[in-house]
Order: C-alpha cells, then structure tokens, then sequence
RNA sequence: CGCGGGGUGGAGCAGUUUGGUAGCUCGACUGGCUCAUAACCAGUAGGUCACCGGUUCAAAUCCGGUCCCCGCAA
C-alpha cells in the first residue's frame, strides 16, 4: 500500500525554453516519462521577412506532444505566478530561455535548474558554444546547475565534457551538446527526484580560465584579416553557419558594395605577400590573413543563395574584388 | 502592411534603362591529343527567360497581379 501512494505522488516538473536547442532535452524528458505540467516558452510574435507570427521551436514540439503551454509576455505578471504556483511542480528545469526573475527560480520545492553548454565556470553568458571555438578551445561539454541571481554561477549539480574537432564549426558541435546536453538532463533530473545530488560551488572550479560568452551580435561577426590565420579560421567556423562571420567586398571603384558570408575556410601554408588581393586557390578562395591566406570554398553573397566558390567564380570576377576595412 | 536584392539550359551570371536572332563562364556528353590523370583542342546536347493576364506588328525586356528564394532588421 505504501508503494501506491508514492506512485500518486509523482514528481513533475514545469520545462522553460525557446530554441530547438531546448526542444531535443524536453523531448528527451517527455519521451522518458518525466512528468510535464507545463512547459514555458516565447509568446508567439512577428517576426523575420514581411514580419509574420513566428510560433518557438518548443512551442511546437509541446502542441504536437499535447503538452500544456503557457506564453506569458511578463514573467512577473501576477496572474501568470498564481498559475505557475498552481501546477505544484517540484522542479523546475529551464534551457535557454529568458532570464527568470527571483521570484519564479524561488517557487518549486526542489529548485529551479539550468543547461548551459559550456564546462562551468567557464563560457558563461548566451553564446558559451560559439566562443569555445572562436578561442580555439579543443574542449568543451554542458553543466547543469541551480539557478542562482546572477546568470550561470549557481551550484553546479553535473557536468560532462566533450572533444571538439580541429575544424569543427558550430553547427556541428551544437548538434553534438544537444545530444550529450538530454542525457545529462535526464540523469540530473531523476538524480534530484532521487534525491541523490551533491551540487558543488562553482568557487571550488576555478582553477580553470574563465572566458566569457557574452550574446554574439551581427557587427562583432565581421572577420578582421589583421590576425594570425588560425584565429581567423576560428572566428569563422566559430560563427558558422549562424550567425556567419561576413566581409565586406567592393568591385572596381569601391562604389558599390556587398557582404559576403564565409562558411567554411581552412588555414593555408601560403604565406601573404605585399598586395592584398584576393586569390584563387586551389580549393577556394585566398583571403589574406596576417601571416597565411585563409581558403574559403562556401560563401554566401548579400540576396543570393549559400554557394559553392566555384559556382561564385563561374558567374564573377574576382579580378577587382577588394576587401572594405571598414 | 518593416527595408532591400533576386528568379534566364544542370550550376553561377550577362542581357531589361533605349522592345526586334537566347549570350558568357563552368558542368555534362562525343571525339582528339597523352603511357596515363588533370589540363588542353574540336564538336554535340540542353531554355514555353518563375507563373497569370495586359499593351504591341513584335515582350526575357514595358504595364498590372500571383508564387518562390535570399540579405538587412526584429
């Protein structure tokens, strides 16, 4: 009889997050039977080209699982916390998302917990897998921790970590801590109903650097040649495919200009002479670095398709193409 | 109604302003050269110029509408 009531009294959870990084560790959860009373993510807005309602990538993998959804645009609002405190959830878990006020991380018995992609303490901020590669770190992993009032220094509960390849970019690599990210998930989140988590301060990890993540935007993405060929080779495959890292490009008199986004590159032995042109090679194209050139052979122009540099070369010249400092 | 670029043989582009033969670079195919591969040479195929309607003797090109792709911005 005793084993019957605690079959009732199952633990739950409430799942906040927005992006399809979010979705792949709920699905993990749902699909291994963790309770959900509610899963939170983004109110449904206009937005991209012609500025349409654009629905979270959580918001519909929740629909298509029959999960109940609550899009609340304040998360203070009082109305939504009375809801929120009525679910009684013991846990709740929150994988990038907004950052939550005290008030909410405060509510469930058992603590509110968090994802972050990076080897705590170090990468904390909003874009920790973009900024491992751009510094060219050959390690990274995920840590889930408890949500504390300044952004990712809470105890951390687990944490495993992951290689990452000489030249993988992010997409790659994303993919990959999404995967390592819902296994991680799941064991924290059945280890905490089991209660058998020991978390541990994040002061007793320090003895590693700390580089900060912070939110990547699209003026930092423009590549600066006047660095070493790795550190640029970094910088790109740290910004591909999203957000790109992109060049400036002028023909002939500098009158007209475009942006060209660079998807994949490689460091070369080909070391840069005097002139600063931009070269043919023969797997792509040679952007000039500080030392070596740097072999771009995927790239997008401004309204054109991502395209092979061949595909590039048969339709333009590269002849008058200069690269616009600034 | 956020701003802007674009849709032309399989790929990338020119041609549109100033209507009148469908063009370039690559790829494919065939043959040549070569010990051989790449390269190179010669030749061949492949397009209702996104779609619908209008103007005109004549529309890729001008006018009106629709669909799709992309950059910026959010």
């Amino acid at each position: 009889m005793a084993k019957e009531t605690t079959i009732e009294k199952k633990q739950s959870i409430v799942f906040m997050g927005t992006p399809e990084f979010a979705v792949e560790i709920l699905k993990s959860l749902h699909e291994n039977e963790i309770e959900i009373k509610a899963v939170i993510t983004a109110p449904d807005k206009p937005a991209g080209r012609g500025r349409k309602i654009n629905q979270s990538a959580v918001k519909i993998y929740a629909e298509e699982n029959n999960l109940n959804i609550m899009q609340p645009s304040n998360l203070k609002d009082e109305e939504f916390l009375s809801d929120l405190k009525e679910l009684k959830a013991d846990l709740f878990v929150v994988v990038a998302f907004r950052m939550l006020p005290e008030v909410v991380w405060t509510m469930p018995p058992k603590g509110t917990i968090n994802l972050h992609a990076s080897l705590l303490p170090n990468y904390r901020g909003a874009a920790p897998i973009n900024w491992a590669i751009i510094n060219g770190e050959i390690k990274t992993g995920v840590t889930t921790f408890f949500i504390e009032k300044d952004i990712d220094t809470g105890k951390i509960i687990d944490q495993e970590s992951i290689d990452i390849g000489s030249d993988e970019n992010v997409g790659s690599l994303y993919t990959r801590l999404m995967v390592l990210g819902s296994d991680v998930m799941l064991r924290t989140v059945n280890n905490i109903f089991n209660n058998k988590v020991n978390a541990i301060e994040q002061g007793t990890f320090t003895e590693s650097a700390m580089n900060p993540a912070p939110k990547i935007f699209k003026q930092d993405c423009r590549v600066n040649f006047d660095r070493s060929v790795s550190d640029t080779h970094n910088f790109c495959r740290g910004l591909s495919p999203y957000p790109a890292a992109w060049v400036k490009l002028t023909d002939n008199d500098g009158e007209s200009s475009k942006t060209m986004k660079l998807f994949r590159t490689k460091p070369t032995s080909i070391r840069v002479k005097d002139n600063k042109n931009i070269l043919k090679g023969e797997n792509g194209l040679l952007f000039p670095c500080l030392d070596f050139y740097l072999e771009v052979d995927e790239i997008q122009i401004e309204g054109k398709r991502r395209m092979h540099y061949k595909d590039f070369l048969a339709g333009n010249s590269i002849e008058n193409l200069k690269i616009i400092e600034n």
